[in-house]
DNA sequence: CTTATCCCCGTAGCCATGTACGGAGTCAAG
DNA sequence: CTTGACTCCGTACATGGCTACGGGGATAAG
């Protein structure tokens, strides 16, 4: 279902993960991608591995973890090491559970205080704050 | 059920809201925190809403939100401005939905991660890392 | 008093995550 | 070939959110 590229410049692999060429040297030098050897007196060429380990890093950012753990998550990806790749994907979950609970009762304030706001009712406490006490 | 603080200083306001003393001044230039008057040739004292406030910045910035948008909580919490607030409250709202589904979709990358890797059956790479490959 | 500890305030620095710039080399269409 | 777009590489800048430093004043324990 993934188009096949091959022997990408640096620009189309760009486009291909849909980055900007920058974001990719960038990684390059935080050792999250690869620099692919330079053919003497030419210029660096991509493949669909180098899109599909850069679509990993985006993924991974996107489900809430740092470079800095995706690189430890690619540096397991040499290798079974499901309990740490696991315990990292567990934690972040844990993370995540929290957020959404915190989100929800912010999500009841809120909807207090409109309705608050659009009953004109007095301005003396807001939800908002007492909802959140605690809140960590 | 909150411990009652009065007559803090700015070393024992951070430490009652758990936070470094520079993290208040940094937040007090930028309008998220008050400055309580300087008694003629003595020091600043802080009480309960000072800390209450801090949870609330600390809470709210939990839930993902910028400085800046925490500054604009406070402002609708604050004022008399009813058309303002509940224009505000309800983009907040709409926002805090977001962030909801964004992370319940999160929550379901991440346990179908764990329980992918906790079911794995003799393969040789981690299928956490592989399901995330392609995982936009 | 003295001295240790804390406050005040301004400025500077740090970390994460990129973005932008600029000069020299490379490629490919016409 | 020439020309325009692209690559390479190093370095600088940007932004959000803090964190540290330094020199001078305030305070409290002994
Ligand atoms: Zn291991
Ligand atoms: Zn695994
Ligand atoms: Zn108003
Ligand atoms: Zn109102």
């Amino acid at each position: 279902m993934q188009p096949i590229y091959e022997h990408l410049t640096i620009g189309a692999f760009a486009k291909a993960a849909g980055v900007n060429v920058e974001t990719i040297r960038f990684y390059q030098r935080k050792g999250l991608l690869l620099e692919p050897d330079k053919p003497y007196g030419s210029i660096r060429r991509y493949g669909s591995a180098d899109v599909t380990r850069l679509q990993f890093v985006k993924s991974a950012q996107n489900l809430g973890f740092s470079l800095e753990e995706i690189a430890a998550l690619l540096r397991l990806s040499e290798g079974t090491h499901c309990d740490e790749a696991s315990n990292l994907a567990e934690h972040k979950l844990q993370v995540v559970r929290k957020k959404m609970a915190d989100l929800a009762r912010m999500e009841t304030a809120l909807s207090e205080l409109v309705r608050a706001c659009h009953g004109r009712t007095g301005t003396v406490s807001c939800p908002l704050i007492a909802s959140l006490q605690g809140a960590s």
